[in-house]
DNA sequence: GACATTAGTCGCGGAAAGCGACTAATTAGG
DNA sequence: CCTAATTAGTCGCTTTCCGCGACTAATGTC
């Protein structure tokens, strides 16, 4: 980084930082519990360490094109959501000894998929095994950002196949935001958002009525803007 | 970054990166307009060149600690309320020149202070001048995180001195939003959610009735959990 | 064919939100 | 003083939203 000229406010005390980006990769497993892929700590003390994959930045690569990379790496193929959570640059622990580290959130479509040997394993996120304190920041800031960005992004919808029931989807709503929802009240506000179309095509799960299948196709949203909301903000 | 074993998943091509803080001080001008702090920049190829103010990480600091370092440095005084807005590591060009640049978001309470010299200077966020591209997207993500955040945090609260009228109030939450809301409905809606608690202190304003000075004191939530909601998804 | 199981809908009652109109307390100007 | 203008604060009607129980529908199981 080049020297400021001393008309700046600021005077730059340049450090060049070891970066890292780690991925917390999400699965939703049929439906019925969350999963984190983790992959086999390369710290030789001991063979059950886990930790979030993760790795250095390259030259001449966005941070984005790193998490992509990432997922690759340890998916064998990419997911089409992949967004930012936070920096952490604290003092506590990364397995690679960072300074700082970028996580990022993906999002695997459809269930986790079957693991390539023992390197990796889909963990359920209330069983998660001890990681590095860092990464541990990182895995709480990431289900927090995901409870946050829940009704602003299209979450729940990357974690289901391009088609779904609406019980799937209503499902995965329960898994993110722990709780049970009246089932009318959510095909009721569902449906008024305009976010689905169904297909003509129709699921025979077993016993029980056959579900159709819908896809995710949001529409132009109507104009009615709403309120200030305060409801987020006791206790903050 | 030491060289991790052949048993990783992931084979860091570790390289350090020079990382800068930048922070987007906002500012609510009595109420009236939003301003953001920006400081004369280093780049003598002009003298009306404007930049996000920003410094390079030093060893043995949190970026937290940098962003309030910043903030300290470039305002004379610290201010409560400095939250992380995202990374930006594109090729978008940076004034330090640097490879990765955190931004952070520092809201000060009750206006704008007076700068020092003309070092710096307030500009309604409206009317910014030309900053370099990356300092630019830091500002729309900033902005947009505002919008985001606006009922999960306390954002127009840290806007307003310590004591305020309600009429105050909503014009942050109109200047945030960006339109006009209903006082009455405003006012309903603030007082079931028991954020504010008001004081014995009048505030009279040159003409019109005086208004009643309340304090943020939000009290604990009541138990009532809402459903979801997709309003925000149209269009995500 | 009775029953269990899952999908999907209806409609009631209460809560929340939009909105206009009202009252209240002050200053400005004759 | 008295009136108009201005800002603060509330009331109550109407509409919309939402929780919820109860219902119908279509399948598999025994």
């Amino acid at each position: 980084m080049p020297e400021r000229p001393s008309t700046s406010v600021l005077r730059p005390t340049s450090r060049r930082a070891a970066v890292t980006i780690d991925v917390v990769l999400l699965a939703a497993q049929q439906g019925r519990r969350l999963t984190m892929l983790l992959v086999r700590s390369g710290d030789a003390r001991s063979k059950e360490r886990w930790e979030l994959p993760w790795d250095g930045t390259r030259a001449d690569e966005t941070v984005d094109d790193a998490a992509a990379r990432i997922v690759r790496a340890v998916l064998g193929a990419p997911v089409a959501h992949v967004e930012q959570v936070a920096a952490f640059g604290d003092r506590r622990r990364h397995p690679g000894g960072s300074d700082l580290s970028i996580a990022f959130l993906a999002l695997v479509p459809g269930g986790a998929p079957g693991t390539i040997g023992g390197e990796s394993a889909w963990f359920p996120v209330e069983e998660l095994p001890p990681v590095p304190p860092r990464q541990r920041a990182m895995m709480d800031g990431a289900m927090e950002a995901i409870r946050a960005r829940l009704d602003q992004s299209p979450i729940a919808f990357r974690l289901l196949p391009p088609t779904f029931t609406l019980s799937q989807l209503q499902e995965v709503y329960e898994l993110l935001i722990g709780r049970r929802v009246h089932k009318a009240s959510f095909r009721r506000a569902l449906h008024a958002a305009w976010l689905v179309e169904p297909t003509d095509e129709w699921r025979s799960e077993g016993r029980g009525r056959p579900a159709q299948l819908f896809r995710f196709a949001p529409r132009k949203r109507r104009g009615g803007r709403r309120g200030v909301r305060f409801d987020g903000l006791a206790g903050a």
